[in-house]
DNA sequence: AACGTTCCCGCAATCGTTTGCGGTAGAAAA
DNA sequence: TTTTCTACCGCAAACGATTGCGGGAACGTT
């Protein structure tokens, strides 16, 4: 059993002191004599002695976890969030308890539940685009510091930390504008999906700062974006009379689709149509023609929303003031795309 | 702050009834009469009570906290093994605490000991295949119940949820014999990584079985392997005067870096040289020709691991027989192999 | 010598839940 | 009526660490 684990009395008793002294002494508290301290802390370290965390945070009332609810732990780019945000936690002293929300709304609310129920000391979540309803998520947010980050919500007031997406897509359209495109197709999610629209407000932008006319028939749109819609959508576009030179897709994997269904249709890949996604996926570079898209640092973004959020943890009177932090991307050019030619 | 939850006392005090009598209500104890109870659960509920689980875990010594040990959470396979895990931990009312060791044997030995003073019930971890040392491994071992998934050792006395590694790399073998290739190169690693060598064993039994001479030639190994290794590789066996006509890796990530580079070489794929990988991949259906691989389940594996070790958690007689399960993989033929004639 | 300070340290309560043991009321048996 | 037996329930200790408070010893100050 898991009974070897030394305790403070124990160490009290065979120092012949009182358990709390030896709390203190471990704890560095003032009141205790160095010579004290000394002896304690090595008898500590010789009998192994580790706090227990349960007693701990039934006392203090602080768990040292951190609650973590993604759509779905399989998309790459969760994986490099998590990365990040286990690296970060690790390195602050946190635990992290990770949970899948699948993009169920009920099972979303319901694990905000049991994290809160079981005491987490913050939590950091990537809202459902599927959510509607907000009152629970206001609700945990009374009791628990919460930080959103990637999907996040203007809804919900408090800490954000994502990617500036609309800048983002704008460069990747400027990008094809630069390279001599004129007719650039979007494939994108419906309005519901926040990520989706504030990339599509990119591209809005991008168009009108150029003065290129919108074209609704070339802006097409599907709810959960994939590959399969990828395929899809690009057909739609393909039967165009005025077909697109260019595609951009919110999301890589749509972009993938793309690809292919051109290279069936025999269409040049950049030349008769370029391509470009968004994220960095690993796929990107398997696909041939590569895939030009843009980077979303995934750690980095981890990383970040554990600082913010520790820093709520500990310093509650930072809790009051919600920022939005956004963490730069990069446009990353292969060979989906033309390169600029001076 | 947290303040707002009930506790058993105020139950109690409105009900006029002792803590204990509560208590044992909600815990459904025999000697409670039922209507009791049923006042009790009503108030419960309206008061929206929940155990504090750190008082519980305090007093239970139990936490309900599975801790997870994988290399790497941005591996594609990792993830789903991951998934698998969260969602029949989920089942199961446990929460999941997921570390990485990054392949780097200090820390993963560093995740095992705040994993034991954590206090989780059980571990489920991947070992790191630079693991030598076994010791902290088997200390933590007596003290929490281990299972191993994914990466195992022999030199572990747990129970241990795999993939049939050589029964699976002696079905892909087979099938390349079948589809009347004769001189087959296997991509692998180093004889430290457990899983190459129980690939390796497939592949030489399969060779064995059909009569084909084994060439030491055309059997390549490395530290690490990856796409770059996988071109490395290719090239190494393209350079030799009796060159292979199928190539098998035991990684989907080496056999895209030899895909690509036969391709480079216009290399007929599958006629001239053949590929299979090995873990079914996202890229296996990205890459062009689509990729012969085989398939592990790995949702499966993390439920299978689970399973097993909530069951020692739970009986903790079971935890002297260590038994080792294994999955079964599915070979899923695509166009980088030949299909059968008949 | 009497008093005030400072430095260390121990006592005991506390957090919320569980559980062994003992106790009481009421019914049933004698 | 007395005794025995259930069926229910409460008391209090326990889990391990933390902390307010109080106190003793040693020293310095008048």
């Amino acid at each position: 059993m898991r009974k070897k684990v030394s305790t403070l009395k124990e160490i009290a008793q065979k120092l012949d002191l009182s358990t709390s002294t030896v709390s203190r002494a471990l704890n560095d508290h003032p009141d205790i004599s160095t010579t004290t301290k000394q002896k304690v802390q090595k008898l500590a370290n010789k009998l192994h002695y580790t706090p227990n965390i349960f007693a701990q945070g039934f006392r203090k009332n602080k768990t040292n976890i951190i609650g973590v609810i993604v759509p779905n732990v399989t998309h790459y780019f969760s994986s490099t969030l998590i990365k990040g945000i286990l690296k970060e936690a690790d390195i602050k002293g946190y635990k992290v308890i990770i949970t899948e929300s699948n993009n169920d709304i009920k099972k979303q609310s319901e694990m905000l539940q049991t994290m809160a129920q079981f005491g987490v000391d913050g939590i950091l979540m990537s809202v459902s685009k599927k959510t509607k309803s907000f009152t629970d998520i206001l609700d945990i947010m009374n009791r628990i510091p919460l930080v959103l980050f990637d999907k996040v919500s203007y809804k919900i007031p408090c800490t954000q930390i994502v990617v500036n997406e609309a800048e983002a897509s704008y460069k990747a359209i400027e990008h094809l504008i630069q390279t001599g495109k004129k007719r650039i197709a979007i494939i994108k999610e419906n309005k519901f999906s926040y990520n989706s629209e504030r990339r599509y407000e990119g591209y809005l932008k991008a168009l009108k700062q150029n003065n290129i006319e919108i074209d609704n028939k070339i802006i097409v749109s599907c709810e959960d974006l994939n590959l399969e819609q990828g395929r899809r959508m690009t057909k739609l576009l393909l039967s165009l009379k005025h077909k697109p030179d260019a595609i951009f897709t919110i999301t890589d994997s749509a972009a993938i689709g793309v690809i292919k269904t051109l290279k069936r249709f025999k269409i040049k890949i950049p030349r008769e149509i370029a391509v470009v996604g968004f994220s960095n996926s690993l796929y990107s570079t398997i696909i041939e023609p590569k895939l030009t898209t843009i980077d979303q640092p995934g750690e980095k973004i981890g990383k970040t929303a554990v600082t913010y959020l520790i820093n709520e943890i500990e310093n509650p009177e930072e809790r009051t003031t919600s920022k939005t932090v956004e963490i730069a991307t990069n446009l990353i050019v292969r060979d989906s795309s033309l390169k600029i030619s001076y």
